[in-house]
DNA sequence: TACCGGTTTGACAGCGCTGTCAATTTGTAG
DNA sequence: CTACAAATTGACAGCGCTGTCAAACCGGTA
């Protein structure tokens, strides 16, 4: 029924291993007889058998997808980076979400890569980011990359790919402060996330840089959700004296603080600018719609994959060399119609 | 390193074979026998490797996801019912978005189903109601099960899971009616989807029933996304007469229309009602909030993997009891503030 | 006791591929 | 032209499991 190794080796007439190695890139192959099985494989329309290549090897062609994250667009965006990176160099993707607050999680992830013999592991906050797990994979001697919010040093950090929250939130502050804010608040987003610091990071440094004082008062901890966008912004803004700006530390949380203000009779922007970040699809369906920070995570998870990838390519075969990977990412700047000058 | 068929095997003192019977329910295993394997499955905590599942057998342990929908959060409640129920029943899933419009569709499943060797499919609109996917599909022999808006009979039926939009609008409708509107638009979504037929003919329904006259001009023609909301709500808002309510056809129209409103110094629901469907998370997180319909799609995917497996199980074994399940799902509705009493 | 049909179990091959290691070819210096 | 290392190729076993088919077992009959 359907075309195997062999077929290809038989029309190219080489043997099995050759063909092998030729679908798997491997060295010491030469040229005439790489093009020829090549064309075999065209000709005949071979795909290699996934679970043959799973069970036969000590390699696998599978990679998990490990997240845990409420926001349905990013885990689809980057699930599709993903997906799109695996086709091209014949990975099989598996899904795993799964509950970063569970007490066995560590077990749960051993599980997972002792049981589905999984090549590697692809990790968005907050796993990302736990000590604990990286430890633990590492230990396993299983393959990951991580996708991460600002910088890290050491050992683990050649398999990361680094998302410049604090510069966006720079961009973002400092958008706002030459709009002429002076009073800004600051929605914080969940503590487990090492993005919610390097925002609030990027945002106080903004504000140092141009001389305007940081006012703990004004920033309020919470969850990157629309329900802490609302608590957060009716308490920002039941102030007296309350902010003529604010910026919140995902879109959802800048929906709920939109919410808010119509709650409250004030208008956005005429009243009181309000900020986003992530460019999530919602953000241009609120009214008005939301200045944010864009970051295109479909392109750093399959970025992030490719560089999974060469990594255990590299393990496999220590002379291969890895292609060009981007791997440090910085959300741009998007203004839309909630953000004005400041009027009060 | 892992636990293998054959360490049960020793441990149970039986041979490999009959281990592989009890993994798989096969009839004809002693009673004690089985009891006994269950307890060495149990002591080493074995689990089958799937690739070996897959090589060896005519069957496969992989069920694929097909989809092409632009709504994350429904893409993501389908993905993780499916999942739920995949893990099981011991099943691998693997995720296959695609684009529906493509030329090539038809060969690209013919090629999932042939090369991956998926033991069957689960369809979600539209793939799931276009008669040249099901019948090549059922050509190639594979499984499938589809969730599809409406009913169907005939030779598929029996593999289908069913949504009652037209139900479900016939509510909706009917709520409005009853606060008094009798000038209700109504936009449409795609026409590729027959939930767009069964939600308008819901609508029409309800209003006849209520003696409420069908106007032809307050029906547009769209796509379930948020421009066609905005568009739709614009031309209808536009005239001079214009409705006192719009039942968009989903939530993101609903949210669409919501802002063509807005633009247009209207206030809802004081001016006009909106209500959307889908029950979408940011059907909350707009202002007002909406009157939808609810659906739950992670337990319908459930239920209908659910029934692909017992399906798949019935082939295997001639003797296999299929599980109860929930094939028709009647979306509820919500009432939220976005709908009120008609006041023109 | 021998025999029979049905039930329960096991031996074994082989799914399609890769890892190992040995065989062959090629290139090159002596 | 020979010798030898490096490059290239192939033979073969076996990954963990299932399908096939034959063996063993069991209770009831003749």
């Amino acid at each position: 029924m359907s075309v195997t190794i062999n077929d290809v080796a038989r029309q190219a007439g080489v043997s099995m291993k050759t063909v092998s190695r030729v679908i798997n890139n491997e060295p010491s192959v030469k040229k005439e007889t790489f093009d020829r099985v090549m064309a075999a494989v065209k000709a005949l329309n071979y795909q290699p058998n996934h679970a043959a290549r799973n069970l036969a090897g000590t390699r696998s062609y599978s990679i998990a997808f490990v997240y845990d994250n409420p926001n349905a667009y990013y885990v689809i965006d980057m699930q599709n980076g993903i997906l799109s990176a695996c086709r091209q160099q014949g990975y099989e993707l598996l899904i795993h979400p799964c509950n970063h607050q569970s007490k066995t999680i560590i077990e749960e992830l051993t599980n997972l890569v002792q049981h589905s013999r999984v090549a590697g592991l692809v990790l968005t906050p907050p796993f990302s980011e736990m000590p604990q797990v990286v430890k633990t994979l590492d230990a396993l001697g299983i393959q990951f990359v991580r996708i991460i919010s600002g910088t890290e040093k050491g050992k683990f950090a050649q398999t990361c790919v680094f998302i410049d929250d604090h510069a966006a939130a720079y961009q973002l502050t400092e958008h706002l402060i030459k709009l002429g804010h002076q009073q800004i608040g600051f929605l914080c987003g969940g503590e487990q996330h090492r993005s919610t610091a390097e925002r609030r990071e990027g945002y106080e440094a903004a504000l140092r840089d141009h001389g305007v004082k940081i006012d703990k008062r004004l920033i309020v901890e919470g969850e990157y959700a629309f329900d802490y966008g609302v608590k957060g912004a009716k308490k920002l803004l039941g102030k007296k004296d309350r902010p003529t700006a604010i910026f919140a530390s995902n879109d959802e949380m800048a929906a709920g603080a939109l919410f808010a203000a119509r709650l409250m009779g004030l208008s956005v922007p005429g009243d009181v600018s309000i900020v986003g970040f992530e460019d999530s699809p919602f953000s241009r369906q609120t009214w008005p719609q939301l200045t944010t920070a864009h970051q295109s995570n479909r392109l750093i998870a399959q970025q992030a994959t490719a560089l999974l990838i060469a990594r255990i390519r590299e393990q496999l075969h220590p002379n291969f060399k890895a292609p060009e990977i981007q791997r440090h990412f910085v959300p741009e700047l998007i203004v839309r119609e909630s953000s004005t000058v400041a009027t009060t």
